[in-house]
DNA sequence: CACGATAGACAACCTGGTTAACTATATGGA
DNA sequence: TCCATATAGTTAACCAGGTTGTCTATCGTG
């Protein structure tokens, strides 16, 4: 709106600074080999990891129930990021894991990411940035490896 | 996953931030009176502004269909926070107003995010606050008010 | 070996996005 | 003045991704 509240600043300066980062990114991975990636993709193909996963497992690290997490994989199963294959030791269970594609995907992500940064570190100088990233880490203690995200976004 | 890669924490943390705050907020708000509100509700109501709108305005303010906003505003409407009155001058349009409730979780919204604020500043110190903030600001040119938000979301 | 727990699939439903089509009303130019 | 065009809003059909509940197959243990 038009009246200047400094407490809204803060939030939406940190949710714009992140959208920013995203957008590049996919941007980016649009043009890298990767048109049907999504935001989502990457917080889902991150919480798969490099040993792969159950749609059970997935669910509890997204925070969404395993059927929504199951409707997840088919959508990364149809665009190549994922494949399941069943459980040698456990017939029950199904592992999904990431396809070369999919790695590839979490590969370039890192390496936009790390020009992002460095970019960053470019307009603000290396020790602001820092800074700025030492005072986030001490403003949102914990891990960084929360990926519930998707979870939060559903019920925005 | 476990592998650090430097450029990835940036914007985790800067989501982080993001869903701390707004969680805290709405914490504050289900306390304060809103419990139906939700993450969204603020952007709408800020997008809808002291004079009031239409769908087709607000929809455009979204970054969404006027379908979609006016599904929006049914929602609004039933919980109570805006109210739609048609314009005298065009009898076509229904001018979105927000009600006394929406108006108040919006002075109440502005209050806690000020309150969160101070507890950063009491944290990291005023200056270093001032400096993240003035660094997101450089980083993140132009108004902090663009509230195409939920449009951004919904293509996640 | 039977029973409880677990993994996955399926169905029905909700929300909030999309596009398309339709009605009613304004508006501006011939 | 009248008609063509543009605009506001509603409705419908569809989609994605979340929910809960139910069902089957399999595992593992007492």
């Amino acid at each position: 709106m038009s009246s200047y509240v400094p407490g809204f600043e803060l939030p939406l300066r940190l949710l714009l600074a992140f959208r920013m980062l995203i957008d590049e990114l996919h941007t980016e991975l649009h043009q890298q080999g990767h048109p049907d990636i999504r935001p989502m993709h990457g917080f889902v193909m991150q919480a798969i990891g490099p040993d792969g996963t159950t749609a059970v497992e997935l669910g509890r690290t997204l925070g969404v129930s395993k059927q929504a997490a199951g409707k997840t994989i088919d959508t990364l199963e149809r665009v190549g990021y994922v494949e399941r294959t069943t459980d040698p030791a456990d017939s029950r269970r199904k592992i999904v894991r990431l396809t070369a594609y999919g790695m590839d995907a979490l590969d370039r992500s890192a390496r936009v990411f790390d020009d992002l940064r460095a970019r960053w570190a470019a307009e603000l100088g290396a020790d602001r940035l820092r800074e700025l990233e030492s005072d986030l880490r001490r403003m949102t203690p914990g891990n960084p490896w929360r990926l519930d995200t998707p979870g939060w976004f559903g019920n925005l």
